[in-house]
DNA sequence: GGAACCAAAAAGTCAGACTTATTTGTCACA
DNA sequence: TGTGACAAATAAGTCTGACTTTTTGGTTCC
């Protein structure tokens, strides 16, 4: 499913990615290239190249002399969809679901005005089937394709806005969306009225009134947060 | 001031990276490890590290037998910091920055309605100390002194937020509002109901008032869009 | 006690040989 | 004529060992 895997230093950075952003090493920490290099019985050039994506990722900083340095969770480049899933993967699930959530919260209902704004005919029309694929599958354990529904209907309105920073966390959404349905709600069936609210944003894209489309994404991302129990008291 | 730099990869990237987001390989173009390694007069494992790093950017995708192959623009990780520093010193700066604005616009409100309950009494004043410094600077060409406390009033909105994910955007934002200032208003004084806004909004935020100051930074950042010729008709 | 100097350590760089996967082209066979 | 298997070419991938450079920390000398 995820990941890299191409190449030994695609490997190495399986294993060493994970470990760092789960905290394994704290900040500070500092590691050596040869001793690394052993460690995963890799030649230093390929650990030298998995150093340098992490690097990239501002995950660790390398300084002569010193060594390789893990730095501190503020400097981590916490959009980069690898270290996402990476941290997704680890005990900072939860957090790491909470914040994206938030993130979510603050996108997706101005994405879904300018999506009523530029939308093609094309774009309404998936989105009308994603919403009535989701009315089909919202009674009687059908999470799956429930979900599957979900998930096109959030990426379809994040491309459809034309702005490519919004189009981009369509994966991240789809992962968020994925991983509440396999951890909370997985045995109930959604909320009436959360399919009921997809319905008419995909009709308030279709007419064009970005007002409407704004403010019915913004209940369904309150709900988001109120299953995370992130209020607004 | 900018990039890395540091080590002989950093230099190939500081003209690799700004040549491929400027689009002057298209999409598919292929490259190969050797003749870049030599066209930069470096080692192939030189070359290689700096194509690991363009691949976790998802500018590149090297593969065997093939070369090292220019994904479209729609790949591309358009949250890297480094790519956005790329993007927005080439021809494609305008888009980059109107796309950034609309990013702003999703996200400032939230983050400073999540301030208003989150802020400290030391974040708090300090943003006030800003609004202050931005009204004192308001007048009679001030610019630079102005924009350095409007910088660090949305720092502090974005930090005192406690949401990770809109913490690392501070210096997204920084960027995009220094380049707004080195481009299109620079001779005039800043809009005078911009800076009252400011000062409510670090009013709201002391007040613990969220939806005052989610509503006062929405009229903010609809301000930076309008700037933009980006309207809501 | 401070400044200059020296030695060690670890990353950085390079060159060359070798391996492996993938594509493309060719040839034989149906 | 089309199709499948096989062979050759190609470029990335990997490994090794030697060398360079920077930085740090200690030591010595004034």
């Amino acid at each position: 499913m995820s990941t890299t895997g191409r190449g030994l230093h695609g490997r190495v950075l399986d294993t060493l990615g994970p470990a760092i952003t789960a905290g394994e090493y704290p900040p500070g920490s500092v590691l050596r290239t040869d001793e690394l290099a052993q460690r995963f019985d890799v030649s230093r050039s390929v650990m030298r190249e998995a150093v340098r994506v992490l690097e990239s990722m501002h995950l660790v900083a390398s300084r002569r002399r010193v060594g390789v340095t893990v730095l501190p969770e503020q400097e981590w480049n916490v959009y980069d969809p690898q270290v996402i899933r990476w941290r997704l993967a680890g005990a900072a699930r939860p957090r790491q679901l909470r914040s994206l959530t938030v993130l979510r919260s603050a996108v997706e209902p101005v994405a879904a005005g300018l999506a009523a704004r530029h939308a093609t005919a094309e774009q309404c029309a998936e989105l009308t089937a994603c919403a009535l694929g989701m009315v089909a599958n919202s009674r009687g354990h059908r999470l799956e394709a429930y979900l599957f529904h979900d998930v096109a209907f959030h990426r379809v309105i994040l491309t459809a806005s034309g702005n490519e920073m919004f189009a981009r966390l369509a994966d991240v959404v789809a992962e968020v969306l994925t991983g509440r349905t396999q951890h909370e709600v997985m045995f109930e069936d959604p909320d009436p009225a959360a399919v009921t609210l997809h319905v008419q944003v995909a009709e308030a894209v279709r007419a064009g009134d970005a007002a409407r489309a704004e403010q019915l994404t913004r209940e369904i991302t309150v709900g988001a947060l109120q299953e995370l129990d992130i209020l607004a008291p």
